[in-house]
DNA sequence: ATTTTTGTTAACCATTTGGTTAAACTATAT
DNA sequence: ATATAGTTTAACCAAATGGTTAACAAAAAT
């Protein structure tokens, strides 16, 4: 007979409640009443699993970071080539972004608060993002004629914009686009599913002569169906 | 015989001092005794003109968000064709945050946290941002063929990422992308002087075939020059 | 069965922090 | 000169908050 049902494990409650406070809260803005509160235990255990604030912080967020950030290197430095790379790059952010809505803000927050802490944290020592493949790949393309001379600089942060800041400034426009929550992660979903589209055409890509299909299907299609919805249209 | 010097007005000091300490810090992070510290002054004095913390951070965030927020309204709303009024609003606002670097953050943090309220006291009641203009202009423009359908959500959306994102991730960016702070300020002005590149191919523009300059300059081109700066495409 | 270790709690403590007070200082008006 | 109103400060206070302690309960080891 297996004890399944585990759910009154302390540790794991701390943490959840903890990832939960800070996110929505910040490090200085938690509590670690509230901590204990969302955990529905007693405020020493807290203390007694992760000794003080700073650490339990440490826990929740590096747990958090380190699994969200170090991708971009791994997909950036893939040997696929630089569309499908950039594909990729997309559709795994936002699908993590979709599980973990509260990740983007807790970066950006981090990142702010200290810049240099967060990356050393982050990144450690020598494992620095190096987008030196990717650079050669978009010098390659435009080289051959495939896309248009960018800076990548400035391709890479179109790339970065358009991924990320949806996530982060989700509040806003969901609340001034008129989006619900079902509705914002549609938009995500296409999003993802256009991110050619979206990202290449937008760098030059020679390819879009070819592009017969409308960018994210057709305007106000919401709820897959390919026509307007006029309460949507209206309110927007 | 006139006073020029009157920076020792302390309701001043109080007010740029707290606007550095609250953007840094976050509401929750600033101490009313830093505050004291960075403008020179008493901690009773803070409390002398600005009552409590909390008045104190809404006069100078809502100074801060009101002048920062409501320019989408009259820009989007005003009757210039689209393509200046994207335009308009990239070079409006990446002024406004080149001049108020904090700002983008400090508007994102207080919109994070309490969303509504933040909503209420930047727009009020019915002041809310009515796209309705934009979204008909876009509409009219799809229809003649200037631009590719495409959703007026995800126009937005890009539209707003590619202006906001690169502030709010600032601290990132300069570091990943090895950038000092004189090269972020000339990569955004390139942004902004190229923003319909930007954003007009990015949406479909048909205009696209006549755009014969590389989109923002070359590759690499960070100080002007229209060559490589190797030093920084190597580090990159 | 009992000892030991681990988990959990209520009460407590020290420090921090927002905010107050009363006194002093400054400039201006009378 | 002196009263008056506005400005600034040091000292203080109460509440909030991170963290500790000692006692107790449950589980594991002996």
């Amino acid at each position: 007979m297996v004890k399944i049902k585990k759910d009154h494990n302390a540790e794991e409650r701390i943490l959840a409640a903890a990832k939960k406070v800070f996110t929505t809260k910040g490090m200085a803005g938690a509590r670690m009443q509230d901590i204990a509160d969302e955990a529905g235990i007693n405020k020493a255990l807290v203390h007694y699993y992760f000794r003080d604030k700073d650490k339990l912080f440490e826990v929740v967020f590096l747990a958090e970071a380190q699994k969200f950030f170090p991708k971009i290197n791994s997909i950036f430095n893939s040997e696929v080539p630089l569309f499908e790379k950039i594909e990729n790059f997309v559709a795994e952010y936002i699908d993590e972004m979709q599980e973990n809505p509260y990740l983007p803000w807790f970066v950006m927050n981090e990142l702010h608060r200290d810049p240099d802490q967060f990356m050393y944290k982050i990144w450690g020592e020598k494992n620095l993002p190096k987008p030196q493949k990717l650079l050669e790949q978009i010098e390659k393309e435009v080289k051959k004629g495939t896309i248009k001379r960018i800076s990548p600089i400035h391709l890479l942060m179109n790339l970065l914009s358009m991924t990320i800041f949806p996530f982060v400034a989700r509040p806003m426009l969901t609340r001034n686009l008129r989006l619900n929550e079902t509705q914002f992660k549609e938009v995500m979903d296409q999003r993802k599913k256009k991110s050619q589209n979206l990202f290449l055409i937008q760098s030059g890509n020679s390819f879009y002569e070819k592009n017969t299909d409308p960018l994210f299907f057709s305007a106000f299609s919401f709820d897959g169906a390919d026509r307007a919805t006029p309460g949507i249209t209206k309110s927007l």
